[in-house]
DNA sequence: TTATAAATGGAAACTATTTCTGTTTATCCT
DNA sequence: AGGATAAACAGAAATAGTTTCCATTTATAA
């Protein structure tokens, strides 16, 4: 939370109400958003919210960092947080999200970082993203059948 | 392009003029393409030829494996012909696409197979796409500046 | 406190995609 | 070859996601 501000402050964002407010709706619930779930949400702090503002936040939260955008195919955006901190020295990494409970894992490993050969292909740029079940939803799967 | 009218009989499509001349477009030129753009160019050879036409045929195309879903970030579609036989034993495999010529290649190799656990999360499906530079337009870039 | 650039809401524009409907056509079966 | 049938088709219109524009407000730093 304390890093999402240091991230938005070394960009030149602005700490505003509605960017607290919706840092802390992805801390809450650690699932990915559509900028209609965001603003839906935020109905319930802030009487007026229109969505214009809640796609330049969503952008603006994810170009420093602070999100990260949700790859797919279909017209829907959708982000998460990006659980990592980035802000000394920015790695590599990719992101697992728990279909259960939402959680945001950090991938580490990547076999395709810039410059590598696959098959023949140097790669210059990859998408990669991972749907799972976290640790803990999966001890209580086996617990409840077992 | 033999193999592309098994799938389709498989899956049951008919194979008319319009899904001919997709498919030799996608084998003519290996890019990805938009369905603007397929309706651009099938426009060469229909006189008319509607955009909701082109829609259902790519996903028709992808349903049945001809073509791939080029994923991303946004709302615009995006096709590839898929260049691997998969009617005999569907194999996992992901695609890297040349950002110089537009040659689609074969990834075999995959860590995030189902069923995987990477950092404690137990892997339920992923999404992966590589962009790069192929062998012959890596060599047509190093002799040009050498 | 004041100056300033950034952030905001709302209306309206824009654009990609889907739905609907009536007509045409590929394919299968005589 | 001829007919039956489900699939494919075009085009218009509807839908839905996103962006632009502009006047007003506000966070931040001097
Ligand atoms: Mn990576
Ligand atoms: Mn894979
Ligand atoms: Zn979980
Ligand atoms: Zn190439």
């Amino acid at each position: 939370m304390k890093e999402a501000y240091l991230l938005m402050r070394d960009a030149g964002l602005k700490l505003t109400p509605r960017r607290q407010a919706i840092i802390a709706m992805f801390s809450d619930s650690r699932v990915q958003l559509s900028p209609q779930e965001v603003q839906e949400r935020l109905k319930c702090q802030f009487i007026r919210c229109g969505l214009p503002g809640v796609y330049r936040n969503l952008e603006a939260l994810a170009d420093c960092g602070v999100l990260f955008r949700v790859v797919g195919f279909g017209r829907e955006r959708s982000y998460a947080l990006c659980c990592c901190s980035q802000r000394d020295g920015v790695h590599h990494h990719h992101h697992v999200i728990c279909i259960s409970c939402g959680l945001v894992g950090q991938v580490e490993s990547c076999a395709y970082q810039e410059g590598v050969v696959i098959e023949g292909f140097r790669v210059v740029s990859h998408v990669l993203q991972l749907r799972g079940i976290c640790a803990s939803c999966s001890s209580r799967e086996t617990e409840a059948s077992g």
